[in-house]
DNA sequence: GTGGTTGTTGCACGAGCGTATAACAAGGGC
DNA sequence: GCCCTTGTTATACGCTCGTGCAACAACCAC
Protein backbone atom coordinates (compact mmCIF):
# COMPACT_ATOMS: atom_id res chain seq x y z
CA UNK A 1 0.00 0.00 0.00
CA UNK A 2 1.29 3.52 -0.79
CA UNK A 3 1.67 6.14 2.10
CA UNK A 4 -0.85 8.56 2.17
CA UNK A 5 -0.23 11.41 0.01
CA UNK A 6 -1.43 15.06 -0.16
CA UNK A 7 -4.86 15.14 -2.81
CA UNK A 8 -2.53 17.25 -5.00
CA UNK A 9 0.23 15.19 -5.22
CA UNK A 10 -1.39 12.17 -6.19
CA UNK A 11 -3.08 13.46 -8.51
CA UNK A 12 0.15 14.86 -10.17
CA UNK A 13 1.28 11.30 -9.67
CA UNK A 14 -1.80 9.82 -11.42
CA UNK A 15 -0.99 12.22 -13.77
CA UNK A 16 2.22 11.34 -14.46
CA UNK A 17 1.46 7.84 -14.79
CA UNK A 18 -1.01 8.35 -17.30
CA UNK A 19 1.07 10.11 -19.80
CA UNK A 20 3.51 7.28 -19.24
CA UNK A 21 0.51 4.78 -20.14
CA UNK A 22 -0.56 7.17 -23.25
CA UNK A 23 3.09 7.28 -24.74
CA UNK A 24 3.80 3.75 -23.98
CA UNK A 25 0.44 1.40 -24.55
CA UNK A 26 -1.66 3.75 -26.60
CA UNK A 27 -5.03 4.93 -25.77
CA UNK A 28 -6.32 1.27 -25.89
CA UNK A 29 -3.92 0.70 -22.68
CA UNK A 30 -5.11 3.42 -20.54
CA UNK A 31 -7.45 1.66 -18.28
CA UNK A 32 -7.71 2.21 -14.67
CA UNK A 33 -6.16 -1.04 -13.64
CA UNK A 34 -2.98 -0.52 -15.83
CA UNK A 35 -2.64 3.62 -14.99
CA UNK A 36 -3.16 2.85 -11.16
CA UNK A 37 -0.18 -0.19 -11.25
CA UNK A 38 2.15 1.90 -13.16
CA UNK A 39 1.32 4.86 -10.10
CA UNK A 40 1.76 1.97 -8.00
CA UNK A 41 -1.65 2.72 -6.17
CA UNK A 42 -4.97 0.67 -6.16
CA UNK A 43 -7.23 1.62 -8.58
CA UNK A 44 -10.14 2.58 -6.77
CA UNK A 45 -7.84 5.76 -6.11
CA UNK A 46 -8.23 7.26 -9.91
CA UNK A 47 -12.18 7.00 -9.45
CA UNK A 48 -11.53 8.46 -5.67
CA UNK A 49 -9.69 11.52 -6.81
CA UNK A 50 -10.77 12.11 -10.47
CA UNK A 51 -14.54 10.70 -10.55
CA UNK A 52 -14.11 8.42 -13.52
CA UNK A 53 -11.27 7.62 -16.45
CA UNK A 54 -12.73 10.13 -18.64
CA UNK A 55 -11.22 13.13 -16.19
CA UNK A 56 -8.08 11.86 -15.33
CA UNK A 57 -6.96 11.83 -19.46
CA UNK A 58 -8.04 15.22 -19.46
CA UNK A 59 -6.31 16.21 -16.75
CA UNK A 60 -3.40 14.96 -18.98
CA UNK A 61 -4.17 16.57 -21.66
CA UNK A 62 -4.05 20.13 -20.17
CA UNK A 63 -0.56 18.94 -18.49
CA UNK A 64 0.68 17.94 -21.35
CA UNK A 65 -0.14 20.38 -23.62
CA UNK A 66 0.96 22.92 -20.91
CA UNK A 67 4.34 21.06 -21.23
CA UNK A 68 4.57 21.59 -24.73
CA UNK A 69 4.00 25.47 -24.06
CA UNK A 70 6.75 25.91 -21.33
CA UNK A 71 9.31 24.24 -23.57
CA UNK A 72 8.27 26.19 -26.78
CA UNK A 73 8.70 29.38 -24.40
CA UNK A 74 11.72 28.18 -22.98
CA UNK A 75 13.52 27.50 -26.73
CA UNK A 76 11.90 31.23 -27.03
CA UNK A 77 13.55 32.81 -24.18
CA UNK A 78 16.86 31.10 -24.73
CA UNK A 79 16.94 32.38 -28.27
CA UNK A 80 17.86 36.13 -26.86
CA UNK A 81 16.87 39.31 -28.59
CA UNK A 82 16.64 39.05 -32.29
CA UNK A 83 13.03 38.98 -33.15
CA UNK A 84 14.17 36.50 -36.32
CA UNK A 85 16.21 33.77 -34.08
CA UNK A 86 13.20 33.89 -31.37
CA UNK A 87 10.57 33.11 -34.28
CA UNK A 88 13.20 30.83 -36.03
CA UNK A 89 13.79 29.10 -31.96
CA UNK A 90 9.69 28.76 -31.65
CA UNK A 91 8.93 26.83 -35.00
CA UNK A 92 12.70 24.32 -34.80
CA UNK A 93 11.91 23.98 -31.01
CA UNK A 94 9.23 21.23 -32.60
CA UNK A 95 11.65 19.03 -34.29
CA UNK A 96 13.95 18.54 -31.56
CA UNK A 97 13.40 16.60 -28.12
CA UNK A 98 11.32 16.84 -25.71
CA UNK A 99 9.05 17.85 -28.48
CA UNK A 100 9.86 15.36 -31.67
CA UNK A 101 9.10 12.55 -29.15
CA UNK A 102 7.57 9.15 -31.11
CA UNK A 103 6.28 8.76 -27.13
CA UNK A 104 4.61 12.37 -27.05
CA UNK A 105 3.24 11.83 -30.27
CA UNK A 106 1.89 8.46 -29.17
CA UNK A 107 0.42 10.25 -26.36
CA UNK A 108 -1.02 12.81 -28.65
CA UNK A 109 -2.79 10.30 -30.59
CA UNK A 110 -4.45 8.92 -27.76
CA UNK A 111 -5.72 12.15 -27.01
CA UNK A 112 -7.05 13.12 -30.51
CA UNK A 113 -8.75 9.24 -30.46
CA UNK A 114 -10.54 10.28 -27.03
CA UNK A 115 -11.25 13.60 -27.99
CA UNK A 116 -13.76 12.43 -30.69
CA UNK A 117 -16.96 12.70 -28.59
CA UNK A 118 -15.52 14.41 -25.39
CA UNK A 119 -16.95 18.49 -25.41
CA UNK A 120 -14.50 19.07 -22.60
CA UNK A 121 -11.37 17.77 -24.58
CA UNK A 122 -12.25 18.83 -27.66
CA UNK A 123 -12.36 22.75 -26.13
CA UNK A 124 -9.46 22.24 -24.59
CA UNK A 125 -7.71 21.30 -27.76
CA UNK A 126 -8.98 24.52 -29.71
CA UNK A 127 -7.44 26.14 -26.91
CA UNK A 128 -4.09 25.49 -26.93
CA UNK A 129 -4.04 25.24 -30.68
CA UNK A 130 -5.01 28.98 -30.12
CA UNK A 131 -2.41 30.19 -28.35
CA UNK A 132 0.43 28.44 -30.44
CA UNK A 133 -1.02 30.32 -33.32
CA UNK A 134 -2.03 33.42 -31.38
CA UNK A 135 2.10 33.64 -29.79
CA UNK A 136 2.75 32.74 -33.32
CA UNK A 137 1.63 36.03 -34.51
CA UNK A 138 3.08 38.07 -32.08
CA UNK A 139 6.20 36.35 -33.20
CA UNK A 140 5.42 37.13 -36.82
CA UNK A 141 4.75 41.03 -36.04
CA UNK A 142 8.18 41.60 -34.08
CA UNK A 143 9.71 40.31 -37.57
CA UNK A 144 7.41 42.99 -39.32
CA UNK A 145 5.37 40.81 -41.12
CA UNK A 146 2.27 42.73 -42.03
CA UNK A 147 -0.89 42.49 -39.31
CA UNK A 148 -3.20 41.67 -42.20
CA UNK A 149 -1.41 38.83 -43.47
CA UNK A 150 -0.09 37.37 -40.20
CA UNK A 151 -2.96 35.41 -39.49
CA UNK A 152 -2.55 33.07 -42.38
CA UNK A 153 0.94 32.86 -42.38
CA UNK A 154 0.31 31.34 -39.07
CA UNK A 155 -2.35 29.57 -39.68
CA UNK A 156 0.18 28.08 -42.62
CA UNK A 157 3.17 27.92 -40.36
CA UNK A 158 1.02 26.15 -37.97
CA UNK A 159 0.15 23.29 -40.13
CA UNK A 160 3.97 23.17 -41.85
CA UNK A 161 4.92 22.56 -38.44
CA UNK A 162 2.36 20.32 -37.24
CA UNK A 163 2.23 17.94 -40.77
CA UNK A 164 6.41 17.88 -40.71
CA UNK A 165 6.26 17.04 -36.71
CA UNK A 166 3.98 14.27 -37.18
CA UNK A 167 5.64 12.74 -40.63
CA UNK A 168 8.99 13.01 -38.17
CA UNK A 169 7.27 11.11 -35.42
CA UNK A 170 5.62 8.48 -37.48
CA UNK A 171 8.35 7.41 -40.39
CA UNK A 172 11.17 8.67 -39.22
CA UNK A 173 14.13 8.11 -42.18
CA UNK A 174 11.97 10.07 -45.08
CA UNK A 175 13.54 12.81 -43.76
CA UNK A 176 15.34 14.78 -40.67
CA UNK A 177 14.95 17.33 -38.68
CA UNK A 178 16.93 18.99 -40.43
CA UNK A 179 15.24 18.69 -43.32
CA UNK A 180 12.03 20.10 -41.65
CA UNK A 181 13.96 23.06 -39.93
CA UNK A 182 15.22 23.79 -43.57
CA UNK A 183 11.64 23.89 -45.20
CA UNK A 184 10.15 25.58 -42.24
CA UNK A 185 13.02 28.07 -43.02
CA UNK A 186 12.10 28.55 -46.39
CA UNK A 187 8.16 29.44 -45.69
CA UNK A 188 9.31 32.00 -43.20
CA UNK A 189 12.04 33.56 -45.71
CA UNK A 190 8.61 33.41 -48.24
CA UNK A 191 6.22 35.30 -45.95
CA UNK B 1 -30.03 -14.03 -40.62
CA UNK B 2 -28.15 -12.87 -43.91
CA UNK B 3 -28.27 -14.53 -47.52
CA UNK B 4 -25.34 -16.41 -47.92
CA UNK B 5 -23.20 -14.41 -50.53
CA UNK B 6 -19.79 -14.60 -52.36
CA UNK B 7 -16.46 -14.06 -49.93
CA UNK B 8 -15.08 -11.13 -51.73
CA UNK B 9 -18.85 -9.49 -51.24
CA UNK B 10 -19.05 -10.10 -47.72
CA UNK B 11 -15.28 -9.36 -47.72
CA UNK B 12 -16.43 -5.43 -49.16
CA UNK B 13 -19.52 -5.58 -47.00
CA UNK B 14 -17.48 -5.92 -43.32
CA UNK B 15 -14.59 -3.34 -44.96
CA UNK B 16 -17.24 -1.03 -45.52
CA UNK B 17 -18.99 -1.64 -42.30
CA UNK B 18 -15.98 -1.14 -39.98
CA UNK B 19 -15.19 2.09 -42.07
CA UNK B 20 -18.34 3.44 -40.88
CA UNK B 21 -18.11 2.00 -37.45
CA UNK B 22 -14.82 4.38 -37.08
CA UNK B 23 -15.81 7.20 -38.70
CA UNK B 24 -18.72 6.85 -36.38
CA UNK B 25 -17.40 6.10 -33.17
CA UNK B 26 -13.84 6.09 -33.26
CA UNK B 27 -10.85 3.31 -32.49
CA UNK B 28 -12.85 2.44 -29.31
CA UNK B 29 -16.35 1.69 -30.81
CA UNK B 30 -14.46 -0.89 -33.52
CA UNK B 31 -15.32 -4.14 -31.98
CA UNK B 32 -16.31 -7.00 -33.36
CA UNK B 33 -19.95 -7.68 -31.79
CA UNK B 34 -20.86 -3.74 -33.26
CA UNK B 35 -18.68 -4.12 -36.86
CA UNK B 36 -20.64 -7.10 -37.12
CA UNK B 37 -24.16 -5.65 -36.56
CA UNK B 38 -23.41 -2.70 -38.75
CA UNK B 39 -23.27 -5.15 -41.53
CA UNK B 40 -26.34 -6.83 -40.59
CA UNK B 41 -24.09 -10.12 -39.98
CA UNK B 42 -23.47 -12.46 -37.02
CA UNK B 43 -19.80 -11.93 -35.17
CA UNK B 44 -18.46 -15.05 -36.11
CA UNK B 45 -18.18 -13.76 -39.59
CA UNK B 46 -15.12 -11.24 -38.80
CA UNK B 47 -13.17 -14.40 -37.19
CA UNK B 48 -14.29 -16.42 -40.24
CA UNK B 49 -13.48 -14.08 -42.86
CA UNK B 50 -10.42 -12.09 -41.78
CA UNK B 51 -9.31 -14.31 -38.66
CA UNK B 52 -9.55 -11.45 -36.13
CA UNK B 53 -10.71 -7.61 -35.97
CA UNK B 54 -7.04 -6.81 -36.52
CA UNK B 55 -6.78 -8.05 -40.17
CA UNK B 56 -10.20 -6.49 -40.71
CA UNK B 57 -8.78 -2.98 -39.92
CA UNK B 58 -5.82 -3.50 -41.67
CA UNK B 59 -7.92 -4.57 -44.62
CA UNK B 60 -10.02 -1.01 -43.88
CA UNK B 61 -7.29 0.77 -43.75
CA UNK B 62 -5.73 -0.27 -47.12
CA UNK B 63 -9.36 0.30 -48.33
CA UNK B 64 -9.83 3.96 -47.58
CA UNK B 65 -6.29 4.18 -48.79
CA UNK B 66 -6.47 3.62 -52.01
CA UNK B 67 -10.06 5.38 -52.08
CA UNK B 68 -8.21 8.47 -51.17
CA UNK B 69 -5.48 7.67 -53.77
CA UNK B 70 -8.18 7.60 -56.36
CA UNK B 71 -10.75 10.44 -55.55
CA UNK B 72 -7.10 12.74 -55.94
CA UNK B 73 -6.08 11.65 -59.05
CA UNK B 74 -9.58 12.00 -59.99
CA UNK B 75 -9.27 15.31 -59.26
CA UNK B 76 -6.17 15.29 -61.45
CA UNK B 77 -7.96 13.95 -64.35
CA UNK B 78 -10.64 16.13 -64.31
CA UNK B 79 -8.17 19.27 -64.27
CA UNK B 80 -6.95 19.45 -67.95
CA UNK B 81 -3.95 19.48 -69.39
CA UNK B 82 -2.32 22.42 -68.02
CA UNK B 83 0.62 21.07 -65.16
CA UNK B 84 0.21 24.17 -62.80
CA UNK B 85 -4.35 23.24 -63.12
CA UNK B 86 -2.74 19.55 -62.19
CA UNK B 87 -0.49 20.40 -59.39
CA UNK B 88 -3.43 22.86 -57.98
CA UNK B 89 -5.71 20.59 -58.61
CA UNK B 90 -3.95 17.63 -56.56
CA UNK B 91 -3.21 20.07 -53.49
CA UNK B 92 -6.85 21.64 -53.35
CA UNK B 93 -8.60 17.96 -53.46
CA UNK B 94 -7.43 17.44 -49.86
CA UNK B 95 -9.86 20.21 -48.93
CA UNK B 96 -13.03 19.50 -50.49
CA UNK B 97 -15.66 16.46 -50.22
CA UNK B 98 -14.98 13.82 -49.92
CA UNK B 99 -11.42 13.93 -48.26
CA UNK B 100 -12.11 17.61 -46.27
CA UNK B 101 -14.35 15.58 -44.08
CA UNK B 102 -14.62 14.93 -40.00
CA UNK B 103 -15.70 11.57 -40.36
CA UNK B 104 -12.36 10.44 -42.45
CA UNK B 105 -10.69 12.44 -39.47
CA UNK B 106 -12.02 10.18 -37.32
CA UNK B 107 -11.40 7.22 -39.45
CA UNK B 108 -7.64 7.91 -39.70
CA UNK B 109 -6.85 8.94 -36.29
CA UNK B 110 -8.33 5.46 -35.49
CA UNK B 111 -5.67 3.94 -38.00
CA UNK B 112 -3.33 5.89 -36.17
CA UNK B 113 -4.13 5.24 -32.86
CA UNK B 114 -4.29 1.39 -33.78
CA UNK B 115 -1.10 1.47 -35.69
CA UNK B 116 0.93 2.36 -32.60
CA UNK B 117 2.18 -1.42 -32.21
CA UNK B 118 1.33 -3.19 -36.09
CA UNK B 119 4.08 -3.33 -38.05
CA UNK B 120 1.80 -4.36 -41.11
CA UNK B 121 0.02 -1.15 -40.67
CA UNK B 122 3.24 0.88 -39.59
CA UNK B 123 4.24 -0.23 -43.33
CA UNK B 124 0.92 0.12 -44.90
CA UNK B 125 0.95 3.66 -43.70
CA UNK B 126 4.62 4.70 -44.57
CA UNK B 127 3.62 3.14 -48.82
CA UNK B 128 0.41 5.26 -48.71
CA UNK B 129 2.92 8.61 -47.94
CA UNK B 130 5.00 7.37 -50.11
CA UNK B 131 3.57 6.85 -52.96
CA UNK B 132 1.83 10.80 -52.38
CA UNK B 133 5.00 12.15 -52.31
CA UNK B 134 6.22 10.63 -55.32
CA UNK B 135 3.10 11.61 -56.97
CA UNK B 136 3.49 14.78 -55.77
CA UNK B 137 7.39 14.92 -56.94
CA UNK B 138 5.97 14.33 -60.35
CA UNK B 139 3.64 17.22 -60.74
CA UNK B 140 6.57 19.37 -59.45
CA UNK B 141 8.63 18.08 -62.03
CA UNK B 142 6.02 19.07 -64.85
CA UNK B 143 5.15 22.92 -63.39
CA UNK B 144 9.56 23.04 -63.81
CA UNK B 145 10.71 22.47 -60.51
CA UNK B 146 14.43 21.40 -60.54
CA UNK B 147 15.00 17.84 -60.06
CA UNK B 148 16.95 18.68 -56.79
CA UNK B 149 14.49 20.60 -55.60
CA UNK B 150 11.49 18.29 -55.99
CA UNK B 151 12.23 16.45 -52.68
CA UNK B 152 12.15 18.91 -50.32
CA UNK B 153 9.13 20.61 -51.85
CA UNK B 154 7.23 17.50 -51.83
CA UNK B 155 8.07 17.15 -48.47
CA UNK B 156 6.84 20.64 -47.47
CA UNK B 157 4.02 20.70 -49.53
CA UNK B 158 2.89 16.71 -47.76
CA UNK B 159 3.47 18.45 -44.18
CA UNK B 160 1.16 21.65 -44.85
CA UNK B 161 -1.57 19.87 -46.77
CA UNK B 162 -1.97 17.78 -43.85
CA UNK B 163 -1.64 19.52 -41.52
CA UNK B 164 -4.32 21.88 -42.81
CA UNK B 165 -6.14 19.29 -43.91
CA UNK B 166 -5.97 18.10 -40.02
CA UNK B 167 -7.01 21.04 -38.60
CA UNK B 168 -9.66 22.30 -40.87
CA UNK B 169 -11.48 18.92 -39.96
CA UNK B 170 -10.63 19.27 -35.96
CA UNK B 171 -11.95 22.92 -35.45
CA UNK B 172 -13.47 23.82 -38.67
CA UNK B 173 -14.16 27.69 -37.94
CA UNK B 174 -10.53 28.73 -37.52
CA UNK B 175 -10.26 29.06 -41.11
CA UNK B 176 -11.83 27.91 -44.36
CA UNK B 177 -11.30 25.50 -47.10
CA UNK B 178 -10.03 28.82 -49.41
CA UNK B 179 -7.77 29.93 -46.94
CA UNK B 180 -6.25 26.93 -46.95
CA UNK B 181 -6.22 26.54 -51.21
CA UNK B 182 -4.60 30.25 -50.65
CA UNK B 183 -2.03 29.14 -48.00
CA UNK B 184 -0.64 26.29 -50.37
CA UNK B 185 -1.21 28.53 -53.69
CA UNK B 186 1.28 30.61 -51.73
CA UNK B 187 3.31 28.15 -50.69
CA UNK B 188 3.62 26.89 -54.53
CA UNK B 189 4.54 30.40 -55.96
CA UNK B 190 7.06 30.24 -53.40
CA UNK B 191 8.74 26.98 -54.83
C1' DG C 1 -32.31 -35.44 -56.53
C1' DT C 2 -28.42 -36.18 -53.75
C1' DG C 3 -23.99 -35.24 -51.35
C1' DG C 4 -20.51 -32.29 -50.15
C1' DT C 5 -18.48 -27.88 -49.63
C1' DT C 6 -18.69 -23.85 -47.05
C1' DG C 7 -20.95 -19.48 -45.68
C1' DT C 8 -23.45 -18.43 -41.47
C1' DT C 9 -25.34 -18.49 -36.92
C1' DG C 10 -25.75 -18.72 -31.80
C1' DC C 11 -23.60 -19.75 -27.77
C1' DA C 12 -20.12 -20.46 -24.27
C1' DC C 13 -15.90 -19.31 -22.27
C1' DG C 14 -12.34 -16.61 -19.95
C1' DA C 15 -10.57 -12.14 -19.56
C1' DG C 16 -10.59 -7.30 -18.83
C1' DC C 17 -13.26 -3.26 -18.32
C1' DG C 18 -15.35 0.94 -15.01
C1' DT C 19 -17.22 1.83 -10.87
C1' DA C 20 -19.59 1.46 -6.30
C1' DT C 21 -18.91 0.22 -1.64
C1' DA C 22 -17.43 -1.21 2.90
C1' DA C 23 -13.52 -1.90 5.74
C1' DC C 24 -9.03 -0.20 7.02
C1' DA C 25 -5.48 3.12 8.46
C1' DA C 26 -2.89 7.32 8.65
C1' DG C 27 -2.49 11.85 10.26
C1' DG C 28 -4.08 16.36 12.44
C1' DG C 29 -6.84 19.05 15.99
C1' DC C 30 -7.85 19.10 20.58
C1' DG D 1 -4.01 9.95 23.99
C1' DC D 2 -8.29 10.13 21.57
C1' DC D 3 -11.38 11.10 17.81
C1' DC D 4 -12.59 12.39 13.37
C1' DT D 5 -11.59 13.39 8.82
C1' DT D 6 -10.13 11.36 4.72
C1' DG D 7 -6.74 8.95 1.81
C1' DT D 8 -6.39 4.05 0.54
C1' DT D 9 -7.34 -0.78 -0.32
C1' DA D 10 -9.83 -4.95 -1.55
C1' DT D 11 -13.71 -6.91 -3.24
C1' DA D 12 -17.90 -7.47 -5.93
C1' DC D 13 -21.03 -6.52 -9.63
C1' DG D 14 -22.53 -6.11 -14.32
C1' DC D 15 -20.92 -5.31 -18.63
C1' DT D 16 -18.32 -5.87 -23.16
C1' DC D 17 -14.57 -7.77 -25.23
C1' DG D 18 -12.32 -11.53 -28.82
C1' DT D 19 -12.52 -16.04 -30.11
C1' DG D 20 -13.43 -21.14 -30.60
C1' DC D 21 -16.90 -24.47 -31.64
C1' DA D 22 -20.85 -27.25 -33.00
C1' DA D 23 -24.98 -27.00 -35.52
C1' DC D 24 -27.53 -25.19 -39.43
C1' DA D 25 -28.44 -24.01 -44.25
C1' DA D 26 -27.52 -22.41 -48.83
C1' DC D 27 -25.47 -23.32 -53.08
C1' DC D 28 -22.74 -26.14 -56.52
C1' DA D 29 -21.20 -30.45 -58.76
C1' DC D 30 -22.74 -34.46 -60.47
Amino acid sequence: MSKRAAPEARRAELIAATARVLATRGAAGASVRVIAAAAGVSPGLVTHHFGGVERLVEATYDHVAARVGEALEAAVTTAGESPRERLAAYLDASFAPPIADPALLATWIAFWSLAQGGAAMQASHAHHYAGYRARLEVLLGEVGVAAERRHLAAVGLTALVDGLWLELCLSPGVFTAADARAVVAGYVAAV
